[in-house]
DNA sequence: ACTGGATCCTGCCTGC
DNA sequence: TGCAGGCAGGATCCAG
């Protein structure tokens, strides 16, 4: 799933083949995503060149040469698929085996938005649950749109705090664990990385928010802060050249503590605990009641 | 105002 | 073997 590190590594991944490329042509096969597509979508990207490539909590933003800047989600399966030039393929922070799959912008199934590019490359959009969708915002209106609207602080960026938590999670009744995936007080983290921040915090999840100390609220600022740099290292360090396409890591598994560990030992030094899970709000936390109170 | 639950969608896994 | 059913999750909408 998606989450703010995965997508800073796509966005890290598309960089080379979008940015300073024109769009020479946008194929929207399927404009029924989460969302419609704007109207006239294809035509208003058409001839457009991409100006940067940014991103905000888990939505990329290209900024465009005419003023707009196209938003999209991945939602819960969306993935861009890279074809170079000389028709490698590749999907930057996930790698797949494409073999008997086609080659981008060919006709795999649920590929729903092709992009091409004055470079050569080729970008295509594949969204298995169509949970991702895609936008046209002038810039000048971005801040205002319905996307970031109220939209909350970025963990990675210079305002997370201990005191900002703490103000942020002030008088709430409800659980930590719903606190943090709460977009509207801090913008990025998914189920996997709440229930990693927590662990690392030591902060049961079931908590309610507001009765954090000032300690707390400081230990679980810099757990948010680490496990999410450390997932962007990890993405980072798994890009490679599009050429190569092996090797299948699917989305840095390799680093959660506690998501998806249920009934494994607590990886806390010394803590001697079981992983549990726990379903709030309908979705699984997993967590130790040993070493997280 | 706040909170939790249902909803969208499809692939995958489990159990009969 | 095949099929039904449950589960996964981000954002949004709805009900209490």
């Amino acid at each position: 799933m998606p989450e703010l590190p995965e997508v800073e590594t796509v966005r890290r991944g598309l960089e080379p083949a979008m940015v300073g490329a024109t769009l020479t042509e946008v194929e929207a096969r399927r404009p029924d995503l989460r969302f419609p597509l704007p109207p006239d979508f294809a035509a208003r990207l058409a001839g457009r060149k991409v100006v940067s490539l940014g991103r905000r909590a888990k939505y990329l933003l290209a900024d465009l040469s005419s003023g707009d800047v196209l938003v999209m989600h991945l939602g819960m399966t969306g993935r861009f698929l890279i074809a170079a030039p000389d028709g490698a393929v590749a999907a930057p922070g996930e790698f797949v085996h494409e073999a008997g799959e086609g080659s981008a912008g060919e006709g795999r199934r649920h590929d729903h938005v092709v992009f091409r590019l004055s470079n050569g490359f080729t970008v295509t959009y594949n969204d298995a649950r169509r949970f991702g969708f895609m936008d046209l915002v002038p810039r000048a209106g971005l801040a205002a749109s319905r996307h970031f609207r109220g939209m909350g602080v970025e963990p990675l960026g210079n305002e997370l705090s201990g005191p900002l938590i703490e103000s942020l999670f002030a008088r709430k009744a409800a659980p930590l664990k719903a606190a943090l995936l709460d977009q509207r007080l801090v913008a990025g983290l998914g189920n996997i990385y709440v229930s990693e921040a927590l662990h690392r915090a030591a902060l049961a999840p079931e908590r309610p928010a507001g009765t954090l100390t000032p300690k707390e609220a400081a230990a679980l600022a810099g757990a948010i802060r680490d496990v999410l740099a450390e997932a962007v290292e990890a993405g980072g360090s798994t890009l490679r050249d599009y050429r190569h396409t092996d090797g299948s890591l699917g989305y840095f598994q390799h680093c959660f503590r506690v998501y998806d560990r249920e009934g494994e030992p607590c990886p806390t030094p010394g803590c001697g605990g079981r992983v549990e899970r726990l379903v709030q709000s309908g979705r699984s936390t997993y967590w130790c009641r040993t070493c997280q109170s």
